[in-house]
DNA sequence: ATCAATCCTTGACGCCGGTCAAATCTCCGC
DNA sequence: GCGGAGATTTGACCGGCGTCAAGGATTGAT
């Protein structure tokens, strides 16, 4: 491994949510048991029912993780970039994996065995606390992802623009610019749908005045619809 | 509070799952500042979006944690009993309650500040990792939560069914009987649809063989098939 | 420029499940 | 027993959305 990607291996370890109060030895030690592979796009990081052993941290590139149906179609829980942890959950568990694991662009991820976390924790009390907020923060966003599945799919898709907007909408002079972020295709299996299905929702939006398609940029033009429509209250 | 209630608190704060590695005289602690309440059943315990700044412990009854949608359907996360702890996600998160509490029995609950909980922490540092572990649990029964609305309205009930036959079936000399546990109406809340589909679904199963129905008692005739509807893999 | 491959859109159709309405069933209190 | 309120079941209907199939549109390579 070379040393500039050493060193990301330990930017994307001092960045991880779930220890950002660890002192910077006990990041090296991590560092130092890592093992570190890069995979590209589509890759499977991990298998739902596998048991897990080890952990990852992502050091570059965006994870989907995810539950896959019987039929196919899979429901996306989370999106994990650099930085992020990768099956902390499990590891902590002690179980099985309880999702599936995707790399959705080119990935790299420093692998860790779950030892090292609890031999983190032992070391650095503090590590427990933000151990803690993290999860907690986890089981909220879980709850808002069974609020999700429960709406229509325009007002998931509604829901997942409106937050993008938050994200990175970018105000022109003809409205609030926000790029999809991944292929129509990929943005329909992550918010549960098909593609066929998501291409009439944006058609609905569309005319109702809410956004404008350009491509794969909408043009927001009524962002308080789409936070209506996302919370479920449809008129 | 009579003496009896007082230890029935004492008792029920020892079982909680949260922090069961806990020194008796901690558990005292928290028993001296808690807040007990009894409700009668259907009260609401807690409010979806209000501010979390004190956290529970059942100490009898039962209680439905849940997400109301903008139509009135519910979607259950998960039901809490004895022992229990209630809204205490929000209450390490710091921030609002995530979802609805109802009393779906009779209950009496042991209000405490979340500040206790930190002090309990720090004071006992073993508490973060069983903490820790009954988040991590807990993350996990909601991804099993979001399989579940995955599922069609039979599929959910095979499911439930499935569980509840593991917990509290009996087995008969024609099969294994299982109660429902509570009316039809309130089973179809629970999983998310209306009375009229469960009643569908039920007759489903029935047609097909799985269960014969007994008033609210379930005949179990065919566990596999419960499992395998359940799961998500239909035929 | 052209061709092919991929992605996206549109139409037709059927299933699931929610709503409304009406018929039964059940369990109490009297 | 009897009456009645609520719970459950059944039927009719319809909207949402997934599937299948058939075009467009876009992009990259030759």
């Amino acid at each position: 491994m070379s040393d500039a990607q050493r060193d990301d291996v330990r930017t994307a370890l001092r960045a991880c949510r779930l220890w950002h109060t660890a002192s910077d030895e006990a990041i090296d030690r991590l560092a130092a048991v890592a093992t570190v592979t890069s995979v590209p796009r589509g890759t499977t990081l991990a298998t739902e029912g596998d048991p897990a052993d080890t952990f990852g941290v992502m050091v570059a590139g965006r994870a989907r993780v995810f539950h896959l149906q019987a039929d196919g179609r899979s429901i996306t829980y989370e999106t994990v970039d650099s930085g992020g942890p990768l099956a902390a959950v499990a590891a902590l568990a002690g179980g099985r994996y309880p999702a599936n694991i995707d790399a959705a662009t080119p990935v790299t991820v420093a692998w860790l065995p779950r030892e090292s976390l609890f031999e983190l924790m032992a070391a650095e009390p503090s590590v427990s606390r933000t151990m803690i907020a993290d999860l907690a923060n986890r089981v909220i966003n879980l709850t808002s992802v069974v609020q999700t599945l429960a709406l229509d799919v325009p007002g998931r898709l509604a829901r997942y623009l409106f937050q993008r907007s938050l994200a990175v909408g970018e105000a022109t002079a003809e409205g609030l610019r926000v790029s999809l972020g991944m292929p129509k295709s990929e943005l329909a299996a992550s918010l549960g749908t098909v593609p066929e299905t998501l291409s009439r929702a944006l058609g609905r939006l569309r005319d109702e005045g809410i956004l404008e398609v350009r491509g794969n940029d909408m043009l927001i033009l009524d962002v308080g619809a789409l936070a209506r429509l996302g919370s479920g209250y449809e008129e």
